[in-house]
DNA sequence: TTTGACCTTGACTTTCTTTGACCAATGTGC
DNA sequence: GCACATTGGTCAAAGAAAGTCAAGGTCAAA
């Protein structure tokens, strides 16, 4: 399993039982989970974006601290939020990203994760010229998106 | 033999052994059977095709992986044959058809036959040329058929 | 004998991860 | 205030996979 996996998850747990934030020290998170410490920062913008839902606060110096809080807890709202934050062009590895953690939220259960997954494929594009993919996988994307706010 | 006999073969047995699903990492697998990486990709996209029943998905960089899943059951029988049917081509109205269908057959529920309309609306491919349209729509409808099978 | 479908190979590309050197901010004791 | 210890931040390079593509090979059917 990766490293980058694993401070993931970690940072993940923390949130889910404290409702909402976890508030780490990234040197001793890096000695527990036996990594370098940019690798936690490395993990936090690659997977803690404010485009997937969190907000991060940290700072330096003794007592030093980072805080990563989950925000946009209502399903229709986490929704919009993610339609909104869809532009013009959207590639896969970023479709999936929003997914995986739509369905961590549980704002989509795991069958509708896959089947968009699906329709987010790079194979589903191959016939189409480079130029046009991503243009039309974010209106495929944000079509079916809309079909799941209330 | 030829050797994309024996990488299909050896993809196969895995797939046998373990339950209907098969996680490789490609260079070693190219290394074990002796060929070129790109072998592998060869093997796959030749036959391991969604027509052919089997959901392909991978990974690049470090702990990266390409995972072939095969699809087999009775409700799966209904939606193979439904992907089988369509061809490289698929407009509007005929996947709109057959996702009332599948409705009335009670093969997919409402919500699902909501994503995937949405999916294939004339909206969501308006950015791509004409000459694509159809193509992009039965390879995305395809490929998000697949995920509900077992 | 030509042709076309399928196979093989390898150079090059893209994506994602890991690491470490160096930088910036904050707190503490004098 | 200053020196120094304690944090976290940045960035670029290297590493670890997988993907793409085009050029050439094989072989059987026409």
């Amino acid at each position: 399993m990766r490293i980058s996996d694993l401070v993931a998850q970690y940072i993940n747990d923390i949130i889910d039982e404290q409702d909402g934030a976890a508030e780490i020290r990234r040197n001793e998170l890096a000695t527990t989970l036996g990594c370098v410490p940019s690798q936690i920062n490395y993990v936090i913008t690659s997977r803690f974006t404010p485009e997937q839902g969190y907000i991060v606060e940290s700072r330096r110096g003794g007592g030093g601290y980072i805080r990563i809080t989950r925000i946009n807890n209502t399903r229709s709202g986490t929704i919009m939020h993610i339609v909104n934050a869809i532009g013009k062009s959207l590639d896969r590895a970023s479709a999936e990203v929003m997914l995986t953690n739509m369905l961590d939220r549980a704002v989509i259960d795991a069958a509708t994760a896959r089947l968009m997954a699906a329709a987010m494929s790079e194979r589903a594009y191959a016939d189409v010229p480079q130029q046009y993919r991503d243009a039309v996988r974010a209106a495929v994307f944000k079509n079916m998106l809309l079909t799941l706010v209330d």
